[in-house]
DNA sequence: GCACTATACATTCTATAGAATATATTGAAG
DNA sequence: CTTCAATATATTCTATAGAATGTATAGTGC
């Protein structure tokens, strides 16, 4: 099962192609959040050496998906539902001024695309799929890319990074607790906002786009606790 | 000359102690934006070999500070005004966020702290400092500093993290580019915004925080063209 | 039995050397 | 003279071994 929601370009050196690897097994899961990390172990699972094993160590700090204490060890990020909530919001208000700043300039290829999402999220929604981890992998990808296009469409490189740079974050936290966001409520505010949109009235994709991070945000609230750490 | 804007809690591993240094060189334009940067020259300058050097690379290239392209070079990332514009929209965007969440929770231990920032301030601009560098880097130190004040009141770690993240890349362009951010009119931004929030008045201290963030945005647009990069 | 020290072990962190890759230079053919 | 190929050079990237650091264990004094 691979990610690739966020991705270094092409992956050129084996520094990218363990924190394009990690990464993935950090978001599915498949690395639980608190689990410790021995860099000699990953070197040999993954096949290459310790040094570029530590190189993406430091990538994947800077990404949050990582905690580092020196000299002492290495570990997924635990899943705190207080710093996630922060992170929702701080996400959600970012995505909303890519939503303020974008949807006037986008072009009709840029609402081609974000119909192309909407119908892959439908997809997931219609074969029943939305409970299974596959599926809802598939929604929040297309969910992630239809946010990131309007975005793209306000044309500020920074915010577009640093939407990006978290999105990972956001992922691992949908997947692994948000049990409510992908259904299909999720999938009808998704339309109602490509509906505003393609009508021109932006007033009322953004009414939307707050439901629909309202309901992401109130995940991290009423959360479930975390899941058990098997700090192995 | 050192910054010490942002700094890795204590530099306890020798990649820490490079980060930091190459940092503050970069910040201060003792390395000019697009120098390109050898590792091997790097790591004997320091005292170090290249394996923490390439470590460090890899932190400040997601700082923004550094540009790396595989297996040909590393550089520092050059000014573009462009892409500056962009950073200090979205820094301002955040920072808004941030007094808006803060300005309501401020202890008087917080407001203290306001007040001895800009008294910090003032002290450059009393002494006529705010045009040589040492001076410039001081009044950057307690601006940033009374922003970050406030935003911690917000208590919300993410958008602390994310505003701080960005910190080191803004310090560098007010530094380089802004001859006229640090002044009498900055000093007094500071001190209204200081006033009205002393007096509980948030809507004119958010009126002041927008003139102030108008300003510095304003350089990116009219600003002077890049220094020219003596690439070396 | 309890506190403290010293030793053994595990892991991270750093240095160095060699492999891989990209660029510059030289030479030859057309 | 230009174009292309082959070689030389410089730099990055990776592997490996050893140094530094932190943790656990065993042992000793009280």
């Amino acid at each position: 099962m691979s990610l690739s929601l966020v991705r270094s370009q092409i992956p050129v050196t084996r520094r990218d192609v363990v924190v394009d690897s990690l990464r993935d097994a950090i978001v599915t899961g498949a690395l639980e959040p608190g689990t410790f990390l021995r860099e000699t172990a990953l070197a040999v699972q993954l096949g290459v050496s310790a040094t570029p094993v530590r190189e993406a160590m430091a990538v994947l700090q800077a990404e949050g998906l990582v905690e580092i204490e020196a000299h002492r060890h290495k570990r997924v990020t635990p899943i705190d539902l207080a710093a996630t909530r922060d992170l929702l919001e701080v996400q959600a208000h970012l995505w909303r001024l890519g939503y303020v700043r974008g949807m006037p300039h986008m072009t009709p290829a840029q609402l081609r695309e974000l119909r192309a999402e909407v119908e892959r999220y439908a997809r997931v929604i219609s074969l029943g799929e939305e409970c299974r981890p596959e599926g809802k992998l598939e929604a929040i990808r297309a969910s992630h890319a239809f946010h990131t296009t309007i975005i793209a469409a306000a044309a500020n490189s920074e915010l577009l990074r640093v939407t990006l740079d978290r999105l990972a974050l956001v992922a691992r936290f949908i997947l692994l607790h948000g049990t409510s966001t992908i259904s299909p409520a999720g999938l009808r505010l998704h339309q109602a906002i490509l509906a505003a949109i393609t009508i021109g009235d932006q007033e009322q994709a953004l009414a939307h786009f707050d439901s629909l991070a309202a309901r992401m945000i109130a995940l991290a609230d009423h959360g479930v606790a975390a899941t058990p750490i098997t700090g192995d």
